[in-house]
DNA sequence: GTCTTGACAAGAATCATTCTTAAGTGGTAT
DNA sequence: ATACCACTTAAGAATGATTCTTGTCAAGAC
């Protein structure tokens, strides 16, 4: 936790219970999920907190956002390369951790530098099926 | 055009702009866009009409909605099954036609039914370089 | 011709996210 | 310990994409 600090990062009590909350989650929650929860323990904090709190948590790199929910955005604190596996029910994200060699057609690769790829799988999860 | 009659969907003058439009377009054009082009045939459209419609169309089958920009929606007429490669800066996708054969390792596929895949490829185009 | 169904325009409503403002606070330098 | 300053916070307003509502209209079914 220690190696958080740095020049123009402040541990505040807020930030510190948003971090804890995302530490080691697998459930990719919503800025909601995490309002409501941080609220538990400081019933004054505002939504927009928890905003700021996850846009300067990803500019250092720390977290990650995801768009596979075209709803909502969801945080990810797995910042390592990996994908994900979709419910097209309930909207469930469950990480997939594999190395997959995909790589852009030399023919259709328009001179793009291609810096990454991520994988969305979708399908039905156990509970929904 | 004419396999578009069907029960249920009709062949208005405002449908028929917004299927030209997209019919063939590799822009992946947002509702935005495609209303400022509509509009000009159509300047009484409503943003409404076109956002029925793309939901329409969508239902059908005969386009697709994406979330590959967590800014806006974009559409693609382009209904198989194909991936996109996506300009960090100025989001530009460009369709990336090819069969990667990806699948969840069955260690992580817990009894999830996987109905399909998109990758997302992400970079930097030649314009923004 | 009338009925039913789907489509239209217009604008209000919703909802996630961002911005604004004023007041507060952590951490560094003093 | 104290003071300062950049970063944070709370609160609410603002934004912007998308959806919903309402009343009207048109096409095809009967």
């Amino acid at each position: 936790m220690e190696r958080y600090r740095e020049k123009g990062f402040k541990l505040t009590p807020q930030r510190i219970a948003i971090m804890k909350f995302l530490e080691g989650n697998k459930n990719h929650p919503s800025a909601e999920d995490i309002y409501l929860y941080v609220r538990k323990t400081f019933p004054t904090m505002s939504f927009a907190t928890v905003y700021n709190n996850l846009e300067t948590l990803r500019e250092k790199g720390h977290i990650s956002s995801l768009s596979i929910d075209p709803e909502r955005r969801r945080y990810d604190p797995d910042t390592s390369s990996h994908h994900h596996l979709i419910c097209l029910k309930c909207k469930m994200v469950v990480d997939v951790h594999a190395d997959f060699k995909v790589n852009v057609p030399e023919e259709q690769n328009t001179a793009f530098e291609v810096l990454g790829s991520h994988i969305e799988f979708y399908g039905t999860c156990p509970e929904c099926k």
